[in-house]
DNA sequence: TGTCGCATGTAAACCGTTACATGATTTT
DNA sequence: AAAATCATGTAACGGTTTACATGCGACA
C-alpha cells in the first residue's frame, strides 16, 4: 500500500515520469523507502486506472509525466491523517551485529569499519541534498523533515558503528565458534532474561 | 535470504522452537528485521531439509525445538564475511513526512506528536531489554550491539520528532493542498536543485 | 557509427502477509 | 468449565526483485 503513497506524495510535489520518480528513488527516498523501475511503471498505470493520477503530454524520447488528480490528493491526505502507521523495521547492519560473535573479534572490527564508512558517505551526501533544497516551496520544506531524519538516523549510525569498534575489541578471543552452552539441553527453563529463549 | 541468516544466528546462539523465535521477532528483533510465525515455521523445516538446522527432541505441547549444525555455522559466518550488506531501509514515519504539506500545520503536528509518543514507549522497552542482557555470554555480548544500534536509532527518531513538531510550527497557515506551482506545465526545465524533477 | 544515458516495459520467481485451521496445557 | 496462552501449521494473495527486452537521442 505504502508505494503507492510514496508515488502519490512525489506527484503531490509536482509532475513526474517515472523515470523521475526513479531518480528519487535513487536519492532522497533511499533511506526511507525503496522501489525498482519494475515496480514504479506498473503502479503508475494502475494510479491513472484508478484516477488518482493522470497521464500528461507525451515528452521527447518516450517520456511519460504523470500529475496527481484531486481524488488522488483526497486520497493522499486520508492515508496521513486517518491510518496507522506501520512500523515495522528491517535492517541488515544491525541484523549482522547480532551474529558477530560467530566470528574473531579482529574481523568482527574489519566488518564495522566497512559500515561505518558507509554510513559516513551516505551522510556526506544527505547532507549535500539538504544544501540543495528551496525552503520558499512547500514540498521542499517537508523534504527538509525527511532529510532530517536521514541525517541524524544517519548520525547514530556512524557513532554507533564508532562505539562498537571500541566495544568488539575489548571482547575476550578466541574459539568463539562453539563456545556456546552446550546444546544438547532439550529446555533452559527457569528465570531468563534478555535474548535467551524462555 | 536475510530471513534464513536471522533464524541461523539466533539458533546459533541456543537452541529454540518456532515460537521462541517468534518471540523475538516480537521483542529484541523487532526494530531490527521482522517476521510472522506463518513465515518462521515452513523455512525453519527448508534449514533442516538443508541440514544447516537439526530437530531437537520434541518438547511438551508439541514444542519443536532445532539446534544449529556445523554446516549452519559455516553459512552463517560465510554470510558475515563474505557477502556484501542490503543497505536498503523503509520507514513509512519518514515517508509520510514528505508528505506532510498538504495538510495544515496543525494536523502534521498532531500526527508527530503520536510518532514521538510511539518512539519514546519503545525506547524505554529497548532499554529495559538492555538491562536484560548477561554479558557474560557471547551471545549477548553480540545483542548488545544490536540493542544499543536500536537505542540510538530510536534516540535518534525522538529527537528528530521534537526538532519536527517546531519547525512545522512556523510552517506559513492555509491552502496547503493546492498551494503548489501550476501543475498544468509538461516539462519544467532548467537548473532544478532539490528533490524536484530534471 | 558506436556508445552512453534516457526511458519504458513484461514475465517469472521469490518473499511476506492475511485469513484460516487445529489442538494441548495452564490459569481463572 | 471457560478463557487465555502455548504451539504449529496451510493456502491464497499481494508485494518485491531479478532477468530479460526494446528503442530513442545526445555526443564523441
Amino acid at each position: 500500500m505504502s508505494l503507492r503513497m510514496a508515488l502519490l506524495t512525489l506527484l503531490a510535489g509536482a509532475p513526474r515520469s517515472g523515470y523521475d520518480i526513479g531518480q528519487e528513488f535513487d536519492g532522497v527516498l533511499k533511506f526511507v523507502w525503496h522501489a525498482k523501475p519494475t515496480q514504479v511503471y506498473p503502479e503508475l498505470k494502475r494510479l491513472a486506472a484508478d484516477r488518482l493520477i493522470r497521464e500528461q503530454d507525451e515528452g521527447s524520447r518516450g517520456r511519460r509525466p504523470y500529475e496527481i488528480t484531486d481524488e488522488g490528493m483526497r486520497v493522499l491526505r486520508t492515508w496521513l491523517l486517518a491510518s496507522d502507521t506501520d512500523h515495522s523495521q528491517r535492517n541488515e547492519t544491525v541484523l549482522r551485529s547480532f551474529a558477530l560473535w560467530v566470528v574473531p573479534p579482529q574481523e568482527a572490527v574489519a566488518y564495522l569499519r566497512e559500515e561505518r564508512e558507509y554510513h559516513r558517505a551516505r551522510l556526506r551526501g544527505m547532507r549535500a541534498l539538504k544544501n540543495g533544497l528551496n525552503l520558499r516551496l512547500a514540498p521542499d520544506r517537508a523534504a527538509l523533515l525527511g532529510v532530517e531524519a536521514g541525517i541524524r538516523r544517519l548520525e547514530a549510525m556512524v557513532s554507533w558503528a564508532d562505539w562498537a569498534i571500541e566495544t568488539v575489541s575489548t571482547w575476550p578471543t578466541g574459539m568463539a565458534g562453539t563456545g556456546r552452552p552446550a546444546s544438547g539441553g532439550t529446555d533452559r527453563r527457569g528465570g531468563n532474561p534478555g535474548i535467551r529463549p524462555r
